[in-house]
RNA sequence: GCGCCCGUAGCUCAGCUGGAUAGAGCACUAGACUUCGAAUCUAGGGGUCGGGAGUUCGAAUCUCUCCGGGCGCGCCA
């Protein structure tokens, strides 16, 4: 039950009506107005900028977006549900509601549940959605960044799939370029250390983590000697795919520590090796039939010049067509396909496979790779297919308000599992999620695991289990009440009469809202600062009680208050778990 | 040189797709525990929303232009 939703329907029609009347356009676009929850709660409980929003089209009849103000708040104080509907400002609709409302809420929290916040069946259009992330590298274990960026995609997943909308979730396996073949040389290397041969160092080149150690000893365990002392050709393809997969394992078993599972693992290599030809050649070809390939010679880059720097002739993308900068190579010089061919082809495959909507997560640093393949998806899809490219920022390691030292060229990073391990899934999903995807995040590993407000992710943890803890209590103080969702949802909530209470229920009234808002910007944070302050008010209510008792959810002489407010409780409770949820933060019952 | 992102309180950040007097936490100051868990809360000070111009009833939000920071700029992914 959303009433911001169902009050822009209200004035929708009322303004219908006028048209009806000529006295507007009957053509009016009324997806522009908006009712939302004013910035001063003595304001009322809704406003709308409706008649502002409106003014020029309503300009022959209503002089002013006052006075079709006037006429809008008219009709709204016939409104049952409505107290008083005023004018205010240059043409402000303030919307005062009767209680009844708020308990109709409170009501929709309790039957739902879990799935209070939903919207209703025709207030969004469902798409298909494919949510492609991490898609990091099978050459090594996950960073931190990494981890944003998984944590991310996977709370938008939830969001969108909580919305209504189908997702699901993709990797990109990057296994078919030059550095796969790098993660081979790498793994041979550590296979002959297995066989007991010295190494010394690592050449420059290749990467010296010391994960590669395992992947060695799986290879003479699977093959034996046999690639001992042997040419390059012979067991390049080999330790290749063994290495591959082990290190697939290990992502993997990283984002199965984040609680992160994706529905489709795509590989770069099935685009050209797999079983329906080479689908980068198909879709160069789609594109030339669309005559969007052509041959030509590119400036060199400004900035840093490039030493080896050709000019030559090549095989370009039209992306200029869709604006983009420059147009852009699809073949290198030695024939083979560049990143982006294989990446177009890649996107094509979920044009194909029917995604109205794409959204790719990267890193910040692949910021300029946006526009051209906004361009590839546009021009394959006609315009039909969405694609909205999510960049996150870096994660900045701190300890204790100082950076924590990573020594790269030496392997010594810490780790995304390093971090999942010290601090939990919780406070690494939380921190991740309570900033906005596309500004840098300062994350301190001593902070998120300090039991106070300073940490967020305690905070709201601990409000929930605040809430469970007043139920517990409210069964040992009323061994025979009914704590039903049911009992709760008869309760006479008219006894809620308190300031404090009835500032928690709109902000549970909110929450409906909030959700749409936040699937359709593809934000999940707000969710995050939403539960933030959800919590915080919550909190606040619960010391009110300290110097009134009369205030406390449990009242031992009065259950019939009791009763009401374990139901307002029940209902914070399902809001703060149904958000967790989407969060993938767990709703612990108690925090000891 | 060009493109994208960012610039909001001393610090870390929100600001609900253009709304009313710009908010929260930290830090600072002063308070509240025989409490349904004080792991919390209350109050106070603190701002030319980087600068300037524009668009309009109205701009932190949109446009332009400077300043400052980050990322990127054939054949890496």
């Amino acid at each position: 039950m959303n009433i911001f939703a169902e009050f822009h329907g209200r004035i929708a029609k009322i303004l219908a009506k006028i048209a009806a009347s000529g006295r507007l356009p009957e053509d009016l676009d009324l997806g522009r107005f908006v009712v939302e929850p004013p910035r001063d709660v003595s304001h009322g409980d809704l406003a709308s900028n409706a008649a502002m929003v409106l003014a020029k089209e309503a300009k022959p009849s209503f002089a002013s977006p006052r006075a079709l103000a006037v006429e809008i708040a008219a009709a709204l104080a016939e409104d049952e549900d409505v107290e008083t509907a005023e004018v205010a400002g240059p043409g402000f609709i303030n919307i005062r509601l009767r209680p009844s409302v708020f308990a109709r809420v409170l009501r929709a929290a309790l039957a739902q549940g879990r799935d209070f916040g939903r919207p209703a069946p025709g207030r969004i259009v469902p798409r298909k959605i494919d949510v492609e992330f991490v898609s990091a590298n099978p050459t090594g274990p996950m960073h931190v960044g990494h981890g944003r960026g998984a944590v991310f995609g996977d709370a938008l997943a939830n969001l969108l799939a909580f919305a209504g909308h189908e997702v699901t979730r993709e990797y990109y396996i990057n296994d078919a370029g030059a550095q796969v073949d790098v993660l081979a040389r790498s793994a041979y290397l550590r296979y002959l250390e297995a066989l007991g041969e010295p190494i010394g160092e690592i050449p420059e080149g290749l990467y010296p983590g010391a994960y590669l150690q395992g992947v060695g000893v799986g290879l003479v365990d699977t093959h034996g000697e046999k690639f001992a002392g042997r040419p390059e050709a012979e067991w390049l393809a080999p330790v290749r795919a063994f290495a591959i997969d082990a290190m697939m394992a290990m992502i993997r078993a990283d984002l199965a520590a984040l609680r992160i599972t994706h529905d489709v693992f795509f590989s770069e290599q099935f685009l050209t090796r797999g079983g329906e030809g080479d689908l980068v050649a198909a879709a160069i070809a789609e594109l030339e039939r669309r005559g969007l390939v052509h041959r030509g010679r590119l400036p060199p880059p400004k900035g840093q010049p490039i030493e080896d720097w050709e000019d030559r002739e090549q095989l370009l993308f039209r992306s200029t067509d869709f604006g983009d900068d420059v147009d852009r190579p699809l073949m290198k010089s030695d024939g083979s396909y560049t990143y982006f061919a294989a990446d177009i082809a890649y996107h094509k495959t979920k044009i194909d496979r029917g995604y109205g909507v794409l959204i790719d997560v990267w890193g910040a640093d692949h910021g300029g790779y946006v526009k051209r393949m906004r361009a590839a998806v546009e021009a394959l899809s006609d315009a039909r297919t969405e694609l909205d490219v999510k960049l996150c920022q870096l994660v900045k390691l701190m300890r204790g308000g100082e950076p924590v030292k990573m020594s790269k060229r030496a392997g010594e990073f810490v780790t995304l599992r390093d971090v999942v391990d010290e601090v939990g899934v919780d406070a690494v999903r939380f921190i991740m999620l309570f900033r906005k995807n596309d500004a840098t995040l300062e994350f301190d590993l001593g902070k998120v695991i300090e039991q106070s407000k300073d940490n967020p992710v305690f905070y709201v943890q601990y409000a929930y289990a605040r809430t469970q803890s007043v139920l517990r209590q409210a069964a040992l103080a009323f061994p025979d009440m009914d704590l039903s969702a049911d009992a709760f949802a008869r309760a006479d909530l008219g006894l809620l009469e308190d300031e404090g209470e009835a500032e928690l229920i709109k902000i549970v009234a909110q929450f409906p809202r909030v959700v749409e808002a936040a699937a359709e910007a593809h934000e999940p944070h707000r969710i995050a600062f939403y539960l933030h302050d959800l919590a915080s008010s919550f909190h606040a209510h619960w010391n009110r009680g300290k110097d009134r008792p009369q205030l406390r959810f449990v009242n031992e002489e009065r259950a019939s208050f009791t009763i009401a407010r374990l139901a307002l409780v029940t209902a914070l409770a399902t809001v703060l778990g149904a958000g967790l949820a989407i969060l993938g933060v767990e709703a612990p019952d108690e925090m000891r």
